[in-house]
DNA sequence: AAAAACAACTAACAATCGTTAGTTTTGTAA
DNA sequence: TTACAAAACTAACGATTGTTAGTTGTTTTT
């Protein structure tokens, strides 16, 4: 029943290549080679090239879908909850940096999973706006543009696989030290 | 003399489908059909695919490098350096966000440019760096790991154009008037 | 030892890729 | 009107694309 072994082996290798070079710059041939094995081969443990990219970006929109259900809930401070949203991005970028890469650079070549794909993206941020109103309702945040807050903190916890990834880039530690405080108080005194 | 025309047509529409679809997934067909032309048609004004490319992401790259090359020298607090960075970003994504998208997304496909793409890249972070270092020994700045200061605000800054071109998104006025706040003093009270 | 499942292979397909060669149309200046 | 340049066209090229069919070898199960 463990038949999932090789096709793991083969989406976690491809998401390594689609992070490098893009879903439509990776061939059936690059990917083959990569495992050591001909293009043809591939198909005994997938259906399609698209079927990877969909394995991929479904697991990890859904894992942060989840991440976001159980936090929206809890009874604590609109600043805990974004902390706690914080720390999803972070736990999830170490856990798997090639698949938010593939999350955010391939979403658009999603095929027959992509209006499941935008709604789940759409309903996160919209989560993600109703917690910063609370915020202000609850005079815990500034009341400034709420778009802006939003994007700016979006864009960096989105893009934390570039920097995790390179050497000489930020560590596992520092994030969780340091990126809340950034992110949410600034870095001017 | 004139002859550039036709070819910034071709270029600035190239650079629009590159924003959607990426590099790779776009086909000099894809681009000729744009145009209501034929492929073939296309190299009576550019050289190759890649030429278009490197036009579209060179040029943003050395806009930035003439940019942060004005605004370290110039005497002022870090405070109004990061100001003028910020101010930098907006306004050129204001001016091509299909120029910044191809930028963030499909600098890996340079060929012969790429070592020089790479090295502007390098220097461009290396002057932020210096920035910040400088409002930390001026005590302007917070004492935190500064490569998560670099990061969180540049990713930001890079994926401006995502949230400035679609519909509901943020605006140039209050981007102006409220970004900067929310990069450096952070969100909340 | 036989049977079944798994995982690789060779060979090839139709479609599409970027690009070239050579030709025709279009607009403008002489 | 003629001449010329700009910009389109048709046709095709060799290479590469994702994928299928059918086969062979290798493990695992019975």
């Amino acid at each position: 029943m463990n038949n999932t072994t090789r096709k793991n082996e083969i989406i976690s290798k491809a998401a390594k290549l689609f992070k490098k070079r893009g879903y439509s710059a990776v061939t059936m041939r690059d990917l083959a080679d990569a495992l050591n094995i001909k293009a043809a081969s591939l198909y005994n443990h997938i259906n399609s090239k698209q079927e990877i990219l969909s394995t991929i970006i479904i697991g990890m929109a859904e894992a942060f879908t989840n991440g976001m259900e159980q936090i929206k809930n809890e009874p604590v401070s609109t600043q805990e909850k974004l902390k706690k949203i914080i720390e999803l991005h972070i736990d999830l970028t170490i856990e798997s940096p090639e698949g938010m890469a593939c999350l955010n650079n391939d979403w658009m070549h999603l095929e027959e999973k992509l209006p499941y794909f935008i709604e789940m993206r759409e309903d996160y941020e919209e989560n993600f706006r109703v917690i910063l109103n609370q915020g202000i309702a609850q005079d815990e945040i500034v009341s400034r543009d709420i778009e802006i807050m939003l994007f700016s903190m979006l864009s960096t916890l989105r893009t934390l696989y570039v920097w995790y990834t390179k050497k000489d880039g930020v560590n596992a530690v520092s994030l969780k030290k340091d990126l809340p405080d950034a992110l949410l108080k600034g870095i001017i005194k």
